[in-house]
DNA sequence: GCGTGATCATGG
DNA sequence: CCATGATCACGC
């Protein structure tokens, strides 16, 4: 993808022009990036994230940041099924699994990347082309004071039983509205955790995850 | 290998 | 139909 809009000053620059993306198709808006979209969309999983933050002029690439770390906001595209309501589950970030002794809710990426979150909502329809895909209206979002309660419970729960050593415990039906589930390339993949006898052993990377039954308050 | 962006594909 | 467990692409 060639072209990338600067960066935005403020928040209501930022909430301005995602405004702009409304009722847009994902064609019109490659098309308008000077882009295409990929032939094997399917396996490009990521493509419309991407496509989204050179739109809005996030931060390159894979950085660990927010995607505009000078206002705090992360950006996240939500796949909506054609009743409105979310259709996959969304991913926080990688579970931390070695070193997380002195690891607390407000000090974790979680919480972080929870803090303020710009939703860019689309209909996701697998009978047409992506190309006809819509946006919708996009969702500047702060988890509520009720809300963040159970996250950090959630966080707070998952967690020990990764410092414990628990990890073939976790599963990821644990957790009201976090899940943990895996997040590797393929189930090949091995990192370093905490095994039951505290040692270090070989295991599955894990991702943090918001279920859709919450991601469906958000956009409701 | 890790972290970014996520959705795929199948069993229940 | 749906969530879980598995997977895809890319930068560094």
């Amino acid at each position: 993808m060639k072209n990338k809009t600067t960066s935005p000053a403020t928040e209501a620059e930022l909430w301005e022009r995602a405004c702009g993306l409304r009722e847009k198709t994902l064609g019109h808006l490659a098309a308008e990036m000077g882009i295409e979209l990929p032939p094997h969309f399917k396996r490009e999983k990521g493509w419309i994230g991407q496509l989204l933050e050179r739109v809005l002029g996030a931060s390159a690439g894979s950085l660990a940041k927010p995607d505009f770390p000078h206002l705090g906001i992360e950006l996240k595209t939500l796949p909506l099924k054609s009743n409105g309501k979310p259709k996959e589950s969304t991913y926080i970030s990688m579970v931390p699994l070695m070193n997380t002794s002195l690891l607390t809710w407000t000090s974790s990426d979680v919480y972080h990347k929870l803090h303020r979150i710009l939703w860019i909502p689309y209909f996701f329809d697998t009978a047409i082309s992506p190309y006809h895909w819509h946006f919708s209206q996009p969702i500047l979002w702060s988890p509520s004071v009720e809300e963040e309660a159970v996250l950090k419970q959630d966080w707070q729960d998952l967690m020990s039983l990764v410092q414990l050593g628990q990890l073939d415990q976790i599963h990821a039906r644990l957790g009201e509205y976090l899940q943990i589930r895996p997040k590797a390339m393929n189930a090949a993949v091995r990192t370093k955790g905490i095994g039951q006898d505290g040692t270090k052993i070989q295991t599955s990377p894990l991702g943090f995850y918001l279920r859709t039954s919450f991601t469906e308050k958000i956009v409701l």
